[in-house]
DNA sequence: CATCCAACATACAGTCTGTATGTAAGTGCA
DNA sequence: TGCACTTACATACAGACTGTATGTTGGATG
């Protein structure tokens, strides 16, 4: 067996300081914004010093995607958590909106995920973390009850993007305030008018 | 009349080295992210020191919401160029649904408003920026079109926000490479949506 | 024309990021 | 088991940046 104190192994001290790093970093990180969070400080409240978080992580910015990465898993763990099987498409979609919008109610969420993250790590790769994670039950679930929906052709992933921008915006509005019974109607509104109605014909845009 | 060189009033020095320094500004934080831009490139780009900037806004961050501010003027000024006013409501919707979306692939706007804006100044600032010259006509067409329809009882506010929300993510996808005619095509069945559903009864959500 | 104040420029203090260097502890191999 | 090598840090340092304080010049003003 291994004796408390000393003698760790070189993986186990690896792992334990880097989840020290990213569990101070978020704290700080969800408290104050990302560029009003200094390093020294998250070394301090990690208990380490800054040479540990260089040699662990590339740059602050890496630090920061380490923990928007791990925020990311939670939310779609617990809207995963949340789903049940038994429901019909719809009211899976629904289930899937009201157990996104209570996770983003964690606080600092919003700020990590949907402020800092993209204007940090940059539209793209909060995209790729995104598809990874989460969106994933959105997507499927939507392309689902279009499916069942005879006519709509249309674009699923423009769709599936779009209307998670405004399951993103609904949960920034909320917090920031709004009521979230008329988020969580408007929501279901736009979901709803997707698979019922008969399109009048759409003529092509300008091109610029 | 004035001489072109020495001998200008004290307003015009004003009115001219606030608009060198936003327009340097503009220049490199449509280039790279607000952080990478430091008040020393800026001042140099704008032929002035730092003294200036400083003397004629609080801080950088100030600098940065007034480049925000002129920017998000000249999107709602381009969309209400852009507008004729011989359409219906639908019609009107999608030319003001065009106009957005060309406005906003003029290079550097999307980080700026959609990006940096929100993650700098912060979702409640950019919102009254927004409402302020933005979103007027889309809420105002949103409205019209709804009022078209009996029976669309739904909070027109928080609808607004969403469906703008999906503008602003259609306009980043859009730059990243997505097929502009599929976000136009999403955006549009959005919105038809909402005036075309007789909705299906919905139950309250669960309060947490 | 003398005073006052706005519009700057310059100098400085504090803080931060990233890197380079040093050290102790773990790991692999003969 | 002993030794070489590498990993996991800590410390020290260089450069840059932000905001402020102080100085200076040239309009405005009575």
């Amino acid at each position: 067996m291994q004796q408390e104190s000393g003698r760790r192994s070189n993986r186990d001290r690896t792992e334990a300081t880097r989840a020290d790093l990213i569990r101070a970093a978020r704290k700080l990180f969800t408290g104050k914004s990302y560029v009003e969070t200094g390093t020294p400080e998250i070394v301090a409240e990690a208990g380490v010093t800054r040479g540990a978080l260089y040699h662990h992580f590339a740059d602050k910015q890496a630090l920061f995607a380490a923990v928007v990465e791990q925020e990311a898993a939670a939310v779609a763990a617990e809207i995963d958590q949340a789903s049940a099987p038994s429901l019909s498409a719809r009211e899976a979609l629904i289930a899937g909106s009201d157990a996104y919008l209570k996770a983003m109610r964690a606080p600092g969420r919003t700020r990590l995920l949907l402020l800092d993250g993209p204007a940090v790590l940059g539209r793209a790769a909060m995209d790729e973390i995104d598809n990874r994670h989460g969106n994933r039950s959105l997507r499927e679930g939507l392309i689902a009850a279009m499916r069942a929906q005879p006519m709509t052709r249309l674009p699923a992933e423009a769709l599936t993007v779009l209307l998670a921008a405004a399951f993103d915006r609904a949960a920034l509005a909320i917090e920031a305030g709004g009521s979230a019974a008329d988020y969580r109607a408007a929501l279901i509104a736009l979901m709803d008018g997707l698979s019922a109605a008969p399109l009048p014909s759409i003529r092509p845009a300008p091109s610029r």
